[in-house]
DNA sequence: TTGATGCATCAACAGTTATTGATGCAACTG
DNA sequence: CAGTTGCATCAATAACTGTTGATGCATCAA
């Protein structure tokens, strides 16, 4: 009963599990999970240069996995879980083609 | 009703979703997902230079999702759907937490 | 045993991605 | 207005990843 639905393709596919694949950028999303936060924020609690942070906040909107909204002087970036839902939706569908045949090898 | 469980942490979630997030790996998979195969039939089906597609099977098999067996002179690989799932769950735990937080910080 | 085949591995190189420090710009403050 | 803060972006470089062609080893065939 998720409210949204973001269907995944290949390419969008690939492009997360390489944005998720980093180790800063999967901080930042833990972090992000508990809730939206700005980037000095995120700087201080990541203990992470601002360019770099920067960087990474870039390839993970980019991708989708993030949104942002500028309030003042701050941006606040925030997860996007449906995109991450998207994703596990699409490796589903990859488990259950394999599943159809796997028992027939075995030997 | 899955016969086997993995599970996941954050550092073979970092590992299983670099080596998903290459397109030759993604097309091994996907080869693979219909049953075992040996590595000349991939390099045929596949069309990649023998000594390219062995070190995608390197990387997949060091992670996880792939197994092999050696028959005579072939080696045969086969999917490991169960690592899949494992990530699959991986990824609903990480939306599940962020689920528990997203409503009250929308404005 | 000799020769061929299937595969892994290696070294060299090419291509990609991440980090750093600098710069710039917009939004606030006084 | 001038000064400061929060953030994005850029150029240079460092680190990493993938590709290629060569080599080696085990298995099988003759």
């Amino acid at each position: 009963m998720s409210p949204v639905q973001v269907a995944t393709d290949s390419a969008l596919a690939r492009s997360l599990l390489k944005a998720l694949a980093d180790p800063v950028r999967l901080q930042i999303i833990e972090v992000l999970a508990s809730g939206e936060r700005c980037v000095c924020e995120l700087t201080t609690d990541l203990g992470l240069a601002q360019s770099r942070l920067s960087f990474h906040l870039k390839v993970l909107k980019e991708c989708g996995l993030l949104a942002d909204r500028q309030s003042g002087r701050w941006v606040y970036y925030r997860l996007r879980p449906e995109v991450i839902q998207g994703l596990q939706d699409w490796l589903a569908a990859l488990v259950l083609r394999s599943q159809a045949t796997a028992r027939c090898c075995d030997g």
